[in-house]
DNA sequence: GCCAACGTTGGC
DNA sequence: GCCAACGTTGGC
């Protein structure tokens, strides 16, 4: 089993929308960056656990789990000339753009900042989300770093 | 709202 | 293939 860091903006889509989804679960789509692809759709597996960070915020940081609950499946979004996550380039029989389903798990009592993560960067300093200028809205996290960022919830 | 960092695009 | 221009991300 692995686990990963996902992104995602509050007012677009935050935990508590995740919580809210039917089933609980959401298809996670407009990724339109092929390094974060690669990982959904290479290396995401089915039960792999989502740490799930809320940007573009007040407090930006982690605010609960994900898991994985379906594999990598086509971008409808891309396919749809209008949608805001529309390429053109990506057509059904050669899907450019992948998603993952992630379904809720927990949200935190407490978030865990980025801040807070950045205080702890001796023991973190190999998390990607805290390098300088990393944009990648899906990375790995090691067992290690989750069990961490776990404990500090 | 600002702006640094980064990825992508496209002319050459 | 180079690289300047541009658009986006995301912390502050």
């Amino acid at each position: 089993m692995n686990y990963w860091l996902m992104k995602s903006e509050p007012d677009v889509f935050g935990i508590a929308d995740l919580r809210a989804a039917p089933k609980k679960t959401t298809a996670w789509d407009g990724v339109r960056n092929y390094q974060a692809r690669n990982f959904m759709r290479d290396d995401m597996k089915k039960g792999d656990l989502v740490l799930f960070y809320h940007s573009n915020c007040e407090v930006p940081g982690i605010y609960g789990i994900g898991k994985i609950s379906r594999e990598a499946y086509p971008d409808e979004t891309a396919f749809q000339r209008g949608h805001v996550h529309y390429d053109p380039k990506s057509r059904r029989e050669a899907p450019t753009w992948y998603v993952v389903d992630v379904t809720f798990v927990r949200e935190f009592a407490q978030p865990v900042s980025l801040e807070t993560l950045k205080a702890h960067h001796a023991r973190l300093s190999e998390m990607l989300i805290l390098r300088r200028g990393n944009r990648l809205s899906v990375t790995p996290i090691s067992t290690r770093e989750w069990d961490f960022i776990t404990s500090l919830a």
